[in-house]
RNA sequence: GGCAGGGUAGCUCAGUGGUUAGAGCAGCGGCUUCAUAAGCCGCGUGUCGCGGGUUCGACCCCCGCCCCUGCUACCA
């Protein structure tokens, strides 16, 4: 019944510098926040721990084009992800940054010892490298020719024709996708792990069936441990937006190697603030195999099946290697699919997170993700439909509607003085407490709502056949209607309690409408009575289906739009603005290149009362960084994915927020009055305006 | 190609070597009217992907095949 507290350190894996939280991202936050709030509430000692992943070329490339430093980019969308964490109710310990400085010292700490550890060898890489961006290029910034299939427009190291793979050298008329000229070879000292030296370990730990779902511990054996583990490239020449590596100038660490000391370095900084001790929490390993006592922390990571490898054969190796503990499980979830299909920016299921608040209430996220989460790495799917009718039937008709239907009843008396007989509802209830922990402990939160509604079924059935409305008719029975409602709102109350760590707002709420707070998984053992009764308040409100499909629009790459429209048009905008009297060649006309350009990105520019920053594709991987005078009249969110008309050959213009590289058409005389040029539909972007 | 996972009612999914395979939602009929048009009762449906095999007996085990998804380290 009550083992002492465990010790748990707990981590997300850290989104990217590169993007916003989506909804995909969202399984994981809150399948990670509903195991960590569970652990809190059982009395358990735990630690959430996140961070910004900022490093790598992406970051590095991305921040050139917007014309503005790597800092100020991953800045701003640490910014945003927090913004958008805190309104799912994802509640972090520490969030903090792979650019840290607690972030450099750990790497380095890691780094020597594996450099002690002789695990470290030198090896010469040729890759292409783009003369005029001065970078080497990563396999998805080069296009080519498949030199097997002759299939144009493959990447650099494999055809998706012909499922060729070479690399990258190979590649028949390569083209850099960054500056579209032709790279060349050139090779470079990279540093790397040989990871090959602790096969043995690593068959041991992936393989013991402790740390790891059977599926994986499966992939594993059959496409890494069968044969020799290759070498892991750890280190990127210059440029590259990181960490230079101490001892060897010009090298960086590659951005895999430091994010998930980046968990350390998060945990780092929660210390400091707190005055825990690190080593009491990430512990430096007697053994390699990292012993699990009592009294020691287990450490949990989650994280998606596409990261699968490098938690569970470069980060353990490097954790061995280094001397510290293990994880004593990695939780590996699956994908999501909207509908059944992959989200999709075109069909608009592919929702950011606040995309998502702005329509709808996290709460519905979070219980959603609940009934379909399991403790396998299966995909999950959102069925738009089923999401409407879960909520509204499980949480509003179900959960909700046992305090909305008795809690008037009582609000004058209050809660019977004693917990009246119930012909043991709430004792069996009370029972099933320990198999729902199992299943959250687990992470087979879909389990645990089966219950949970069961519970909340059984709960309605009591009301039903007790009818407190008829009881209510006779003054002689108003200590049975108070009864009753006292037991209906600790049923109520109980349901809360074990739905806390998934909701943790209607927790609160059934808190104040009973004048009792939630704050242990144990409270759904006793039964209260004699606290007053607030008044009640809605706690949820119901899905319309709208909301919904609002979202999916809002996040719709915007279509062509089809206007016609036979109308008399007045002479007012052609008085204001007169024609222009002289004429021009078609040589003049000719030397303006303007062309098709589609938004990738558009935000605001805070400092700016006028300006919006857009990043324009011109097809490829050719982007511009433009800014353009039309803040208040579109909103960001509502030009992204859509085609636009750029003057492309416009010289570029320094602005005190950096480089714009170009200008976007729009008519009208300004002020509120600014209308952007849209191509018609099936124009695409790079293609030049005649 | 290889590997992994999946293919169970209209939809989303549970499930076990053994009597007539389940839940929720949707649908249909009734009751109720306290409650956020909420609640309760009853009803239907399924070649459990296909074909073999093992077994007294398989949806569950084995073999083959089909379909879907994902992965296939020096990409992120």
């Amino acid at each position: 019944m009550s083992q002492p507290p465990r010790k748990i350190l707990v981590t997300a894996a850290l989104p990217y510098a590169n993007g916003h939280i989506h909804i995909g991202h969202l399984v994981e936050y809150i399948q990670t926040d509903i195991w960590v709030r569970f652990q809190k509430l059982k009395g358990n000692r735990c630690v959430f721990l996140c961070a910004d992943d900022t490093h790598g070329t992406a970051i590095m490339i991305r921040a050139r084009q917007e014309g503005r430093s790597e800092e100020a980019l991953i800045a701003d969308m640490r910014e945003a992800h927090i913004r958008d964490f805190d309104g799912f109710d994802i509640e972090f310990d520490n969030y903090g940054s792979t650019n840290s400085a607690a972030n450099r010292a750990l790497c380095g700490d890691v780094w020597s010892a594996l450099r002690k550890s002789g695990l470290i060898v030198e090896q010469d890489v040729t890759q292409l490298f783009d003369v005029q961006e001065g970078t080497f290029l990563a396999d998805r910034f080069v296009k080519g020719i498949c030199p097997k299939c002759g299939a144009v427009d493959q990447y650099g190291d494999n055809c998706e024709k012909c499922g060729a793979t070479y690399s990258p050298g190979d590649l028949k008329d390569p083209v850099s996708t960054l500056s579209g000229t032709k790279p060349e070879l050139r090779s470079a000292k990279h540093l790397f792990v040989r990871i090959e030296d602790l096969h043995g370990f690593l068959e041991e730990w992936t393989q013991s069936g402790e740390h790891l779902q059977p599926e994986v511990a499966n992939y594993l054996k059959g496409h890494f441990l069968g044969e020799p583990l290759r070498d892991w490239d750890v280190s990127r020449p210059a440029p590259y937006f990181g960490f230079e590596i101490p001892d060897s100038p010009g090298n960086f660490w590659y951005v895999w190697f430091d994010a998930p000391i980046g968990y350390m370095a998060s945990l780092r900084e929660w210390c400091e603030r707190t005055g825990e001790q690190f080593d009491d929490w990430w512990p430096r390993s007697i053994s390699p195999s990292a012993g699990e006592g009592s009294a020691s922390v287990e450490i949990h990571h989650f994280i998606g099946k596409d990261i699968t490898y490098f938690h569970t054969l470069f980060w353990p190796a490097m954790l061995n290697a280094a001397r510290f503990q293990l994880p004593a499980r990695v939780h590996i979830h699956g994908f999501l699919t909207v509908g059944g299909e992959k989200m999709s920016k075109s069909k608009g299921t592919f929702v950011r997170g606040r995309t998502y608040l702005d329509h709808l209430d996290p709460s519905f996220l979070r219980y959603y993700f609940a009934s379909k989460l399991t403790a396998k790495l299966d995909d999950i799917d959102m069925n738009l439909d089923e999401f409407v009718s879960k909520i509204n039937s499980d949480l509003v008709g179900k959960v909700v509607n046992l305090a909305s239907r008795t809690a008037k009843f009582v609000q004058e008396t209050g809660l019977s003085d004693s917990y009246p007989v119930d012909g043991g509802l709430f004792a069996r209830a009370a029972a099933e407490g320990d198999a729902i922990a199992a299943a959250y402990d687990g992470c087979d939160y879909n389990a645990a709502m089966r219950s949970i509604m069961a519970l909340a079924d059984r709960a309605n059935k009591f009301i039903d056949d007790l009818a407190p409305w008829t009881l209510r008719k006779d003054p002689n029975r108003a200590a049975d209607v108070r009864n009753v409602c006292t037991i209906a709102l600790n049923l109520f109350r109980q349901l809360a309690v074990y739905l806390a760590p998934v909701l943790p707002r209607l927790a609160k709420q059934a808190g104040e409408l009973l004048n009792s707070p939630i704050q242990s998984w144990a409270d759904a053992q006793q039964p209260i009575a004699g606290t007053a009764v607030s008044p009640f308040q809605h706690m949820l409100k119901r899905v319309e289906p709208e909301q919904v499909s609002k979202m999916i629009a809002a996040s719709q790459e915007a279509p062509a739009t089809a206007a016609s429209a036979t109308t008399v048009d007045g002479p007012a905008a052609l008085a204001a603005e007169p024609l222009v009297a002289e004429t021009i060649s078609i040589d003049e006309f000719s030397k303006m290149d303007l062309r098709v350009a589609r938004v990738v990105a558009a935000e605001d520019v805070k400092e700016s009362n006028k300006l919006l920053r857009l990043t324009l594709s011109l097809g490829g991987d050719v982007n511009r960084n433009v800014f353009a005078g039309i803040k208040g009249v579109y909103q960001p969110e509502t030009l992204v994915g859509r085609l636009v008309i750029v003057v492309a050959n416009l010289a570029p213009r320094k602005m005190k927020f950096g480089m714009s590289e170009g200008m976007v058409l729009a008519a009208g005389p300004g002020g509120k009055d600014i209308y952007i040029l849209s191509p018609d539909s099936g124009a695409v972007p790079g293609q030049r305006v005649h």
